[in-house]
DNA sequence: CTAGGGTTAG
C-alpha cells in the first residue's frame, strides 16, 4: 500500500463518487470518502469544481507521477476522475499512458485508448493527436522518445481496431465469434481510417502511427506493415492524394516491403484517373521494375498513351510487352484494337482480334463492341454486322451497347439503321433513347436530315418534345454544319439539357468567322431567355473567342452585359481581356481593367502580373506588394522587357533575383537569355549560355535553334538538332530561308521552301514575305502556283497573299 | 466542361 501526501490528495477526493472497483489495488484513501456526494453538495463542499481541478492541475499531476510505480493505481485513480464525469487534462492522460507504457502493460494501454476513442473528440475535449504529441513531448530523449510513441501508436492501432470490432459485433447480434487476429485488425483499423468520413480527422493520424510503428519495428510482423501500407496507399489513391501516396511509397521501400503490383497499379490509376498521364508514365518508368508488370499495370500503361493521344506509342508499347512475354489479358488487347482503329488501321485491329483469340483468351461482349465501332468508323458494316452474328454464335449476345454502336455506325454511313432497331426488338434488347439519339446523330452526321427529322418526330409522339433535338444539333455540329446547327437550335422554345449548349457554344466560339463568334453570344443570351443558366466558363469563352479575332470592343461590350447581370467575370477573363489589350496596344484600357478586377476581388495571380510586365515592368512593385510570388514565366518576360529597353543592368538584377529565390532557368528562359545577348551584340556570351544549357541538361528547343541561326547563321547545329530529334517549323525555315536569300543562294532558298512544303510545314504570312521579299531582292519577279493548295485552302490564300503584298508596301 | 502567361522569324 502506498502512502500519499495528504495535502495533495484532499484536493481531489472529491472527484471519488464510488467505491473502487478492483480488489486488488483498491486506495484506501480514496476508497473512504463519501461516495455519494450530490452535485450540490459537492459545489458547496467547493471541492469538485471543474475550475478548482483547472487550478489543480499541478498537484494533480505531481500525485500522477507518484504513482510511477504502481500503473495499476494510476489507472484506477484516472478511471475514477473519469467515473465522476470530470474531464481530465490531456495531460493527465499523457501522464498514465506513460506510466503504463513503462510498465509494458500493453494490454491495460489499449483498453485505455478504447474508452478514449468511444469518447470521441467532443468528450475528451483533445483530439488523439494531440494525445500522442503529449506523451511524447514529456521525453526529451529522442531515442526513448520513439520507442515510447511506438508502444503508444500500436496500442492505439489495435484499440481502434477494437472498436470496430465491437461495432460488427453489434452487427452481427454476437452469434459470431469475432475473431481476433492483429492483421485483421490493423487492416480494418486502417481501412476504416482512410474511409471517407473519417478522412479528414484520421488521415494525419494514420502517419503518426505509421511512421514510428515502422521505426521501432513494433507491428506484430513484416505481413502487417505490409498491408497496413498497402492499405494506407490504396487508400490514400482512392483518395487522389498522390503525392501522399508517393510518399507514403517511399517510406515502405526504406522500409525494405516491396510494395506489390496492387499498390503500383493504384498509383498509376490513381495519376491516370486524374488525368497526369505523363505522371503515370513517369512513375512507371522511375519506380515499376519490368518483372513486377502484370495485365493490369499494363493495361493502365497503354490506355495512358492513348488517354494522351498517343495511339501509336500505345501499339508499340502493346507489341513490347508482347515480344518480353508480359500476360496480357482482353483489357490490354482491348486498348491495343482501339488504338489501331484510332489510326485507321482496323485490319490490323481485326488481325490483334483474332490473335487474342488464338491465344486462347475469349473476347468479351466489350471487345466485340470496340471492333464493331471501328469497322463502322471505316464504312465497314458489313463486317460489323457479321461480328454481331459472331457474337450470337459465340454464346456471347450481343448487349443493348454494342448494338447502338452498330445503329449508330450503320446509320453514319447512311446505312439502314431501322432494321437494326427490329431486329434488336426480335432479340429482347429494347432500344432506349440513347439507341434513338446515336442514330439521329449519325443520319444528320451522313447528310438525311429529313430522315433524321422524321425519326425525331416519330419519336416525339412517345416521349417528351423535343427529345432528340439534341442530338440533331450535335450531329450538326459533328458534320461542321454550325449555322445549320444554330438554325435549328434557335427555333426552340423549351430549355435544352445542358451539355446541348455547351458542345453549340464550344464549336461556335472555336470557328474561325466572326459571325459564328457572334452567334455563341446569341446563344448564351437564348439561355438567359430560357432560364437555363450557363455554365460559369462559358463567359470567359466567349470573352476569349472575342479576344482571339481581335475585337476587344464586343469583348468589352460583353463584359458590360455581365456587369448589369452582376455577374463578375473571374481571373481567367480578365487576363485574356488584359492581354489583348495589350497586344492592340491599348494600355489604358488594359489597365482600366487591372483596376477594376481589384475593386471587384478578383485577384490578379502571377499570370495577370505577366501579361501586365510584358509593356510595364514596373508592376513588379505591386505584384510583391500583394504577395504574389513570381515563376520562371514571369522573369521571362521581365528580362526579356528590360532587355527591350535596353536596361541591362536591371536585366541582370532580375537573373540575379531568379537566382536567389531558387527558380530554377528553363529552356525558354535560356533562350530568352541567348537572343537577349546577341541583341547586345555579346556573341560570346551568348555562345557560352548555349553550351551552359546543354551541360546542365536542358535540352534546347526549336526556338533556341532559330534564335542562334538567325544571329549567327554561319553555325553548324543540323547535326544536333538531328540528335536531338528537333523538329524545323516555320519560323526556323523562315529564317533559313531569309538567310539563303541575304547571301544571293535562291536555288536554295527554293529549296528549303520545297523542303518546307513536303515536309508538312505550313507557310504563312512572315513565311510569303520573306520569300517575296527575297526573290525581289535577288532580281526575279515571284510566280506562285495557285493550284497547288487543295481546294479546300484555296479560300484562304487570296487573303494571305492580300496580307503579303500589304506587309510588302509597308517595308 | 483543364478557357489565361514566357523565348523565335519578314
Amino acid at each position: 500500500m502506498r502512502v500519499f501526501p495528504i495535502p495533495l490528495l484532499s484536493r481531489v477526493r472529491g472527484l471519488v463518487r464510488r467505491a473502487p472497483t478492483s480488489r486488488m489495488y483498491a486506495v484506501p484513501a480514496l476508497a473512504c470518502t463519501n461516495s455519494t456526494i450530490s452535485h450540490s453538495e459537492q459545489s458547496k463542499e467547493g471541492n469538485f469544481d471543474v475550475n478548482s481541478l483547472e487550478l489543480n492541475e499541478v498537484g494533480f499531476l505531481r500525485v500522477l507521477t507518484s504513482m510511477r510505480d504502481d500503473p495499476y493505481l494510476a489507472l484506477s485513480f484516472l478511471k475514477r476522475i473519469e467515473g465522476n464525469g470530470a474531464l481530465p487534462s490531456v495531460q493527465a492522460y499523457a501522464a498514465v499512458i506513460r506510466i503504463v507504457c513503462s510498465w509494458s502493460l500493453d494490454e491495460k494501454l489499449s483498453h485505455l485508448f478504447v474508452g478514449l476513442i468511444r469518447k470521441g473528440d467532443e468528450g475528451r475535449g483533445f483530439s488523439v493527436v494531440d494525445l500522442l504529441k503529449a506523451v511524447g513531448e514529456a521525453e526529451e530523449n529522442e531515442k526513448l522518445c520513439f520507442l515510447l510513441l511506438s508502444r503508444v501508436s500500436s496500442a492505439l492501432v489495435k484499440a481502434y481496431a477494437k472498436v470496430e470490432m465491437f461495432e460488427e459485433a453489434i452487427v452481427l447480434s454476437g452469434d459470431r465469434e469475432v475473431k481476433e487476429g492483429d492483421s485483421q485488425e490493423v487492416e480494418k483499423f486502417l481501412s476504416k481510417l482512410l474511409s471517407s468520413e473519417m478522412r479528414r480527422h484520421h488521415g494525419f493520424e494514420a502517419y503518426i502511427l505509421l511512421r514510428p510503428l515502422r521505426d521501432a519495428n513494433i507491428l506484430v510482423d513484416e505481413s502487417d506493415l505490409a498491408v497496413a501500407y498497402r492499405r494506407v496507399i490504396r487508400g490514400l489513391c482512392n483518395e487522389m492524394k498522390l503525392e501522399e501516396a508517393e510518399s507514403a511509397l517511399l517510406d515502405m521501400e526504406k522500409c525494405v516491403i516491396d510494395p506489390d503490383a496492387c499498390v503500383y497499379s493504384a498509383v498509376i490509376e490513381g495519376h491516370r484517373k486524374n488525368m497526369s498521364f505523363s505522371k503515370a508514365l513517369r512513375f512507371v518508368n522511375d519506380k515499376v521494375s519490368q518483372r513486377i508488370i502484370n495485365p493490369v499495370i499494363a493495361s493502365s500503361i497503354l490506355q495512358c498513351c492513348c488517354q494522351m493521344g498517343k495511339f501509336s506509342e500505345a501499339y508499340d508499347q502493346f507489341i513490347d510487352f508482347r515480344n518480353r512475354n508480359i500476360t496480357l489479358d482482353r483489357f490490354c488487347y482491348n486498348v491495343a484494337f482501339d488504338a489501331l482503329i484510332k489510326l485507321g488501321r482496323v485490319d490490323e485491329a481485326i488481325e490483334l482480334f483474332r490473335e487474342m483469340t488464338r491465344e486462347g483468351i475469349a473476347p468479351d461482349v466489350v471487345n466485340y463492341t470496340t471492333l464493331i465501332g471501328g469497322c463502322c468508323q471505316q464504312g465497314r458494316c458489313e463486317e460489323a454486322i457479321d461480328l454481331i452474328i459472331e457474337m450470337e454464335n459465340k454464346g456471347k449476345p450481343p448487349d443493348i451497347v454494342a448494338y447502338n454502336v452498330l445503329a449508330g455506325g450503320l446509320a453514319r454511313n447512311a446505312e439502314n439503321a431501322s432494321d437494326i432497331l427490329s431486329i434488336m426488338e426480335a432479340r429482347g434488347v429494347k432500344p432506349t433513347s440513347v439507341t434513338h439519339n446515336m442514330v439521329i446523330q449519325g443520319l444528320i452526321v451522313a447528310g438525311k436530315i429529313e430522315e433524321a427529322e422524321a425519326l425525331n418526330q416519330s419519336l416525339e409522339e412517345h416521349n417528351k418534345p423535343g427529345g432528340h433535338v439534341a442530338s440533331i444539333v450535335k450531329g450538326y455540329c459533328e458534320a461542321g454544319r454550325l449555322d445549320e446547327a444554330f438554325e435549328r437550335f434557335i427555333r426552340i422554345d423549351f430549355p435544352l439539357p445542358k451539355n446541348v449548349y455547351f458542345t453549340l457554344f464550344t464549336s461556335l466560339c472555336c470557328a474561325k468567322d466572326k459571325h459564328h463568334i457572334d452567334k455563341a453570344q446569341k446563344l448564351l443570351e437564348r439561355m438567359w431567355e430560357l432560364g437555363v443558366e450557363p455554365v460559369k466558363s462559358m463567359y470567359g469563352k466567349l470573352i476569349g473567342a472575342w479576344c482571339r479575332v481581335g475585337n476587344v470592343r464586343k469583348a468589352m461590350r460583353f463584359l458590360e452585359v455581365l456587369k448589369s447581370r452582376e455577374i463578375v467575370p473571374d481571373l481567367f477573363t480578365y487576363t485574356i481581356m488584359i492581354k489583348t489589350c495589350c497586344r492592340l496596344n491599348e494600355l489604358e484600357q488594359a489597365d482600366a481593367l487591372f483596376r477594376d478586377m481589384k475593386e471587384r476581388g478578383v485577384k490578379p495571380d502571377v499570370v495577370t502580373y505577366t501579361v501586365l510586365a510584358k509593356n510595364n515592368p514596373k508592376i513588379d512593385e505591386d505584384m510583391k506588394a500583394c504577395g504574389v510570388k513570381p515563376d520562371v514565366f514571369y522573369y521571362t518576360t521581365m528580362i526579356n522587357t528590360y532587355y527591350r529597353l535596353n536596361e541591362e543592368k536591371k536585366a541582370l538584377a532580375v537573373v540575379q533575383e531568379m537566382k536567389r529565390g531558387g527558380i530554377v532557368p528553363d529552356v525558354a528562359m535560356y533562350t530568352a537569355l541567348i537572343d537577349s545577348y546577341y541583341r547586345l551584340n555579346n556573341r560570346k556570351i551568348a555562345y557560352d549560355t548555349f553550351q551552359e544549357m546543354k551541360r546542365r541538361r536542358f535540352c534546347p528547343d526549336v526556338v533556341t535553334y532559330t534564335v542562334l541561326l538567325n544571329h549567327d547563321p554561319k553555325l553548324d547545329l543540323k547535326r544536333e538538332m538531328r540528335a536531338f530529334g528537333i523538329k524545323r517549323d516555320v519560323h526556323y525555315y523562315t529564317v533559313l530561308i531569309h538567310h539563303k536569300f541575304k547571301i544571293g543562294e535562291v536555288e536554295e532558298a527554293e529549296r528549303i521552301f520545297h523542303e518546307m512544303f513536303v515536309s508538312g510545314v505550313e507557310p504563312d504570312v512572315v513565311c510569303y514575305t520573306a520569300i517575296i521579299a527575297g526573290f525581289l531582292r535577288n532580281g526575279y519577279v515571284p510566280k506562285f502556283n495557285t493550284k497547288r493548295r487543295s481546294s479546300r485552302r484555296r479560300s484562304k490564300k487570296p487573303i494571305i497573299l492580300g496580307e503579303v503584298q500589304r506587309s510588302l508596301l509597308i517595308s
